[in-house]
DNA sequence: TTTATATAGTTACAAACGTAACCGTCGATT
DNA sequence: AATCGACGGTTACGTTTGTAACTATATAAA
């Protein structure tokens, strides 16, 4: 049954796997103490750090696909963390800003982010980190990797 | 709107998206030519490289949820690239092994992967995928990075 | 031998997703 | 100003996912 080929030694499966590893309990809390999905706390995160954008924005800045970012903003606006204000000279778009409702639980979760992130640079020590740092920097110089567009 | 917070400084994200740049051309590959998903895939990967096993073990080994694996076997059955081995012992649960035609294709996407890995590499360079599997390695031993454990 | 508990695997259901079609608005061309 | 293509954003639809319930078998205890 030898083959040459092991998934464990394989960079995409290793990259997917320890991205799931990393983000797993964070999304965890994120979820259980705000009810939040992932799209939605981008969203917050892209608005309480940038500022007023419009959804297109929010979609560049955090690389969600438009109808990710169009949900996600329609249920913060339900629950009053953002509002839209139309432009008047374009009407296709509106600049959506944070509630201070919605600043008030950014701030909440950004802690939480922050302790979260400590908590990861000393489960993995400063040299891992460094090591990861660079690697990832390596790979978002490189993005658009992909063999024959398409 | 200062905060101190930024998405692209934020660990996660950065692997999440890293990681999702790095699989998706490969994916987009192994999809269109062979139609298989990335649970499909791993299946494959894991029966092929390490024999036959139980649909636990292939979760195990390629650590994926159990209801998954039960989709990937059943769809993989389906094609005729694998076969179940009901145990007389116990007969809850069965040996799954390729079929010579899942051998074959396991060949073939085995090959693409390799070349997809030598592409990854010259396109990232030496050292960063030196760095690449340090911090992938330190990230996989401290596997187990939740806070509380729920 | 009946009952209880655990385990391997499947299925049902609802939530989340991506693709593509769509709606309304804009700018450019005529 | 009528038409056309492009664009921001939403919606519809089918697929994939995760959680939980379920089936069937096995083991252990009563």
């Amino acid at each position: 049954m030898e083959s040459g080929f092991e998934l464990d030694g394989f960079i995409p499966y290793r990259l997917n796997r320890a991205s799931e590893l990393i983000s797993l309990s964070f999304a965890r809390q994120y979820k259980q103490e705000f009810d939040l999905t992932r799209p939605e706390w981008r969203t917050l995160a892209a608005l309480g750090s940038v500022g007023a954008m419009t959804a297109k924005d929010i979609g560049v800045h955090s690389h969600m696909h438009k109808t990710k970012v169009s949900r996600a903003v329609h249920s913060l606006e339900q629950r009053h963390w953002l509002k839209r204000i139309p432009s008047y000279t374009d009407r296709r778009f509106e600049q959506i800003e944070l509630t201070a409702l919605g600043r008030e639980y950014y701030r909440k979760i950004t802690v939480l982010a922050h302790t979260y992130q400590e908590t990861v640079r000393m489960k993995l020590g400063e040299e891992a980190i460094r090591h990861l740092d660079l690697a990832l920097a390596a790979i978002e110089a490189s993005a658009g990797l992909r063999r024959k567009s398409k």
